[in-house]
DNA sequence: TCCTTAATAGTCATCCTGACTATAAAAGGG
DNA sequence: CCCTTTTATAGTCAGGATGACTATTAAGGA
């Protein structure tokens, strides 16, 4: 990138190199989390034109002093209200840039997209007047405004591939967490139940994935023998993946 | 995305909706190729200030009525001189966008990267004064301008995962060519050889990947016994996935 | 003709996984 | 207090997939 605009760019020639096409340039992000066994992303209300009232996947202006991904964690800080250390530690992943001239009636803005993975349910406090900023199942997020739901279709299609083989699950828990939190994620992001021993074997059976907290297995909340305790563990990748049962043979 | 200037996404108070912050917009292409066993990119040589004469990936502006990945496209066909029609059906990756504010020393420049694979070699010749564009070996591509040698990385790494769980590496190979050939792409992509018995068992036992083409197992080459002809098949998705033999346990 | 090279056919043991069965430890209802 | 329900956890078992090898076939070159 940053190109001269040049001849064999494709410029026009004698294009002066600072008369470059004006772009405005966005972040939106799918803030996603598992909620009562279902999965739910973080959406606003917009309150300008267009799609005014419409529900919207937060996201705002990149300024001209910051990257896409510093703007992104700072509007996330904005629309959730969450501390400054524990926004700048989550995961934030970019997931493809939308550019498509008409995406906005007004004028031409390319958006860069992020999904980001938030442990429990925090109620979103707006930093200022958020409090059009609620938690929705991702399945009642439609309609959205602009090309939003097309941008959380990828982004749930590229969280769904990332619990493959990578240990992103642990983001969407807190601290400490069961096996059988651990895996209502899977079965939620991936919409499928999994065979409880397998997943439990599978887990463990991978190097640095979990690791078991020492106290008592307390923690029950619901009916059933209490379960044990494990934290995130220091491996990002899993070896081999942990495939979703898709090609299933009868 | 898309967003209108508003108190909630950070913009100042009183900001004028087309008061954006103006940003240029580019594309950058890392454009990979296998040529006599070796990864090889397309490198152009800037003309221009900054970087003045050092190499560089092939890209350039966005234009107002364009989207990024139409923009990919242009650059790639006037970089390569392939025709319209070839560059309409292969496959550009779009890789992730770069938005450092310093990338560029004189503006603020955002750049959307794609990767790109190509058949086998045909030598580029640019559309217009491009002659100064070259296929160099993947490990000799530095130093290079801007951050390309950075979005180069991330390139080889995007296609060395996808060659796991997609059939992309038939787009490395001719319309028709020997698993011998396809190998080939697999062991320089990743840097490691394989077994060439089990690779075939592997290719073979994935429906839709490989077409056997009828005709006599012509097109030797070189010494050996003749190899078996195939061309591209049906499928898109591995499954399961040819992973890398990274996890190996002696 | 002998040697080298590369494709292709098989073998074998191991690892991983999906499908199940069984046991343990809680909560709740009668 | 006993019984049922629920969830966690321990094992078992067969089949598929893979890595490591051996063997055979069919060219080219010296």
């Amino acid at each position: 990138m940053t190109h001269q605009p040049s001849e064999h760019t494709g410029a026009p020639p004698g294009y002066d190199p600072r008369a470059f096409p004006p772009f405005a340039v966005t972040v939106d992000l799918a803030v996603l989390t598992v909620r009562a066994a279902r999965l739910h992303v973080l959406l606003v209300r917009r309150g300008e034109a267009p799609h005014r009232g419409a529900w919207a996947l937060p996201g705002g202006f990149v300024r001209p002093d910051e990257s896409a991904g510093a703007a992104a964690r700072r509007e996330l800080a904005e629309e959730t209200g969450l501390s400054g250390s524990t926004v700048r530690h989550l995961h934030l992943e970019q997931l493809r840039t939308y550019s498509e001239p008409d995406r906005d009636p007004r004028m031409r803005v390319v958006s860069v997209a992020y999904a980001a993975l938030l442990p429990d349910l925090p109620e979103p406090r707006g930093g200022g007047d958020a409090a059009h900023a609620r938690w929705t199942p991702r399945e009642d997020a439609a309609p959205l405004a602009f090309d939003h739901e097309r941008i959380l279709a990828d982004a749930h299609e590229r969280v769904s591939a990332k619990l493959e083989y990578t240990c992103l699950a642990t983001g969407f828990c807190p601290a400490e967490f069961t096996l059988g939190e651990l895996r209502q994620v899977y079965e939620t992001v991936w919409g499928v139940p999994l065979d409880p021993p397998n997943f439990r074997r599978k887990v463990l059976a991978t190097p640095g994935f979990v690791e078991a907290v020492e106290g008592p297995p307390r923690r029950t909340g619901g009916r059933g023998k209490p379960a044990a305790l494990y934290r995130a563990g220091p491996a990002s990748a899993l070896h081999p993946p942990l495939l979703r049962p898709e090609g299933r043979r009868p």
